[in-house]
DNA sequence: AGTTTAACTGAACAAGTGTTCAAATCAAAC
DNA sequence: GTTTGATTTGAACACTTGTTCAGTTAAACT
């Protein structure tokens, strides 16, 4: 077996992923074409399928990849034992994530509909295990009388809407500090949920 | 000149566009091609032509549309005089006119990329007007006091992005009645800006 | 009845699509 | 220095794309 080293497979396969989730947020999954892929990757069109079977699965992988990160990166966390504090905690910790990743973030959003149905459902399976964390959040905030949230699934959706909200105006280097978005964001949800 | 009456071209028009937006907001600008939306007014692709210049011209003329008819309606409106009541009032006239044109409101935010620079401009030029209404509201609410908002642009997106979020979950004849969703909201904004 | 013309068809155009694959290329392993 | 097999090329495939336009249809006017 020759080339198990130095080979450029495990160069080339990340380039391909990096390259398609730049030109997919930027332009749209159904807007750029393979052979678009392959030229910011400087390789021919054909190459890109020793790394994927096919355009869908690669969208599928980037998805899916992102929202592994996003779970991965929460079960890592350690959030306290009352609900004020995990709310804060996670909602810093949201912030955070998904300021470091807007084309990911951009892409788990708005390419959903360019998924097959077996692939969608997976995916949203993993969202749905995210937000289910905020929603127990909320619930147990509601029972121990912390929060007054009529409805913790709607309530859920609103949080998130509003912290995910963060990457249609934020730029790295701006005018605000990561901190000091982070603050502004806590104080409202706070807000918003507090009885 | 003949057929002015009896033509065709006031009814095709407008199934057109229906089509259009309808096939737009269910699988994005890029992914349906013209013989698709004529396939679904039941008309060949060229017969299209007869009422858009092009493509893109489609595309933004939905959105121009959408975005002319936010605005007039929203002019149409007659909120009170404190702050409180309008934010009030924006909040809930929001919540009802998204809900009733999810096609609308989920191509205008999703195929923003799709437009050319000079259509691209126009779109956000309109929506930053309608905005511009709210963080109006909420600074007049923070120099009377009345609202405790550290950054009111900040704040407007997130207001708006919490807004826009119903209509990822809502559906018309689900659980919650119209009026419930709007006093689900108005709470959440009223608690996460009030001082 | 005959004329006019808006509305539409259907075919054509050049360019681009995702994907396949035999052949060429290359660097590591022997 | 040759072998080996992973990696890439480049051409080809069948099909779709947005758009144009000469020609057909049919309703409304004189």
């Amino acid at each position: 077996m020759a080339r198990t080293q130095g080979s450029h497979s495990d160069i080339t396969g990340p380039r391909i992923r990096a390259a398609a989730l730049g030109l997919f947020a930027r332009h749209g999954f159904a807007a750029v074409s393979m052979r678009q892929i392959a030229g910011a990757v400087g390789v021919q069109a054909g190459a890109l399928y020793n790394y994927t079977p096919d355009k869908q699965t690669l969208l599928y992988e980037l998805m899916r990849g992102h929202l592994n990160d996003l779970l991965a990166a929460r079960a890592a966390e350690m959030p306290g034992a009352d609900p004020m504090a995990r709310l804060e905690n996670f909602t810093r910790f949201h912030i955070r994530f998904h300021i470091e990743r807007p084309d990911e973030v951009f892409i788990a959003y708005m390419e959903l509909r360019n998924l097959e149905p077996a692939n969608f459902t997976e995916i949203e399976r993993l969202r749905r295990a995210y937000e289910d964390e905020l929603e127990t959040i909320l619930r147990d905030g509601v029972k121990s009388g912390v929060f007054a949230v009529s409805d913790p699934r709607i309530v859920t959706y609103a949080v998130i809407a509003m912290l995910n909200g963060v990457n249609t105006w934020y730029r790295a280097g701006g005018r605000l500090s990561l901190e000091e978005v982070e603050a502004l964001y806590w104080d409202m949800v706070r807000k918003s949920v507090s009885a």
